[in-house]
DNA sequence: CGTAACTTTGATAGCATTCAAAGAAGGTGG
DNA sequence: CCACCTTCTTTGAATGCTATCAAAGTTACG
């Protein structure tokens, strides 16, 4: 149908597993723990001049592919950075459906939910190999006094990750199916940039059901959509292979800007204020004569 | 169709202008600050013993129905905590699509979603008159070495958030129009059962287009959902005010327990370990010859 | 090389959206 | 205080999108 082997050899060369990112797990395999400084650096999180971030040193644990790093109930004791590698969050809810959250990756903090009833919330599970650092709770806690680095860390962690939900409330209240594997798209490609790798070529480390779990369709619409935004031009797909073909074209599907005057209406009525919307006199309404 | 006299009556009796709640709303107008010790009873927060929590005050701000109390690009200074009140909080989307993120009310935290940038993400509308807790940021972060407590509220308000809209991911991920409404109305009911109200009867603050933004739905749709709901038995329902008949039966509609092994075969399925999803010797694949 | 898991595609059914219109409630102005 | 107007709510009918059921092709692994 088209020529893919230029994608199959770009993807190829993002892989994990041959490329940058494999030297980096190498040198990173060589040490045990790592230090504040080196999770400043791998969240992203604007450096502090003159603290001392070198004294700290949080362990390094490698986690193998289908191995889970905590389960939802399991006592909450630590947060972690992704250093390398990707995984996925589970939450079962009561009726016993399950759902994906999240695909953290590099320099995401697993573990978070858990602070506030000591327990985690959610499963967590390597898609590869991956390896990530394991920051104590407590110890980080006791230590903040002394290191106001780490409430500022701490505080951007929790941020980011309140702003990836609320993109994902977004993306799931607003969205239909094929724009919301566009954003999916976008969003890998983003994260792959950051780790290095190409934004536009790269290899799903995910199933098709996980995929659809984790945008709330179901697996057979992730294959239609991806094959529909193939049709379009947009992307190339081969399994798990993808290219993206035309970021412009994807970003319009999930963003339109031609979808016309009601955005600016819905604002400019939120600008007025409302009046009561409940009845101040509800007791004298008729309605129930 | 049926007699709501006595659900009209118990809303009445449960609407804020003019029960417990006005009390404590006209209370609370006679002061001009908190303590963190207010903060903590508002909250909910467990409160650690012989800390010092009266000597910091936090400037309260009355808003009035249809003012908002910040918008999305206002710069992030103050963390706010409500007392008394409903408010909707609205997320604007890059394509100006805008979607109410949370309908917050006693208790909640405003404004978390500015610490990560410096700015707010989000747009905060009163819906009746409400009164905050204005609690600045910086001020509580140079305090936090001296104050444990601080950084403890800190957290739970946080973990509280990323909780609450876990479940809206879940919410809008896995159910279907009529279980999102039924979830609404048990989620509201919780909510007025911690404010001191009934939890059976109460009067929506906002309207079916709000309800739908937050649910990911349309106001048609809701306003169907919530006919079915009534028809079969579940509450009664007549323009904003809702009377809840069967608590159980709601519960049941948002987690079914009759939905079979699905869930247990996907929770045996995720305990197995998984062999790697990415092809290692994916250069030699055949497919793109 | 056979088996199990994953992906793709088709046909059908079900649910939500869209378009449309009428009824009800609240606020405004005379 | 009443009439008008705007907004909100409800309901119907038709369309469109997604889920469901089913089957074939592909890939990975023992």
């Amino acid at each position: 149908m088209f020529d893919t082997r230029m994608a199959h050899e770009t993807a190829e060369a993002c892989d994990p597993a041959t490329s940058i990112a494999a030297t980096r797990l190498h040198t990173a395999s060589e040490r045990t723990s790592l230090c504040l400084a080196d999770l400043f650096a791998d969240t992203g999180a604007p450096v502090a001049a003159g603290a001392s971030l070198t004294d700290l040193r949080f362990p390094l644990r490698r986690v193998r592919c289908g191995e889970s790093l905590f389960r939802a109930g399991d006592r909450f004791e630590s947060i972690y950075i992704v250093r390398a590698g990707f995984f996925k969050t589970t939450r079962v809810q009561s009726s016993g459906v399950e759902q994906i959250m999240a695909f953290p990756g590099r320099g995401d903090a697993l573990g978070l939910d858990g602070v506030g009833s000591g327990r985690y919330r959610t499963d967590v599970c390597a898609l590869d190999t991956g390896l990530v650092a394991v920051v104590a709770f407590d110890q980080l806690q006791a230590l903040a006094g002394t290191h106001p680095a780490i409430d500022r860390l701490l505080h951007l962690l929790f941020a980011r990750e309140m702003t990836e939900q609320q993109q994902m409330i977004c993306l799931l209240g607003t969205l239909m199916a094929d724009a919301r594997v566009a954003a999916f798209l976008l969003h890998l490609s983003g994260k792959f940039a950051r780790f290095g790798q190409s934004p536009t070529a790269f290899l799903l480390r995910m199933t098709r059901q996980e995929i659809g779990s984790y945008l709330g369709i179901k697996l057979e619409t992730v294959s239609r959509s991806l094959s529909m935004l193939a049709a379009a031009g947009l992307i190339r797909v081969s399994h798990r292979s993808i290219m993206l073909v035309d970021l412009g074209g994807l970003r319009d599907l999930v963003a339109p800007r031609s979808t016309g005057a009601a955005p600016r209406r819905l604002a400019q009525k939120a600008l007025r204020p409302r009046r009561s919307p409940v009845p101040r006199r509800f007791a004298q309404a008729s309605a129930y004569a």
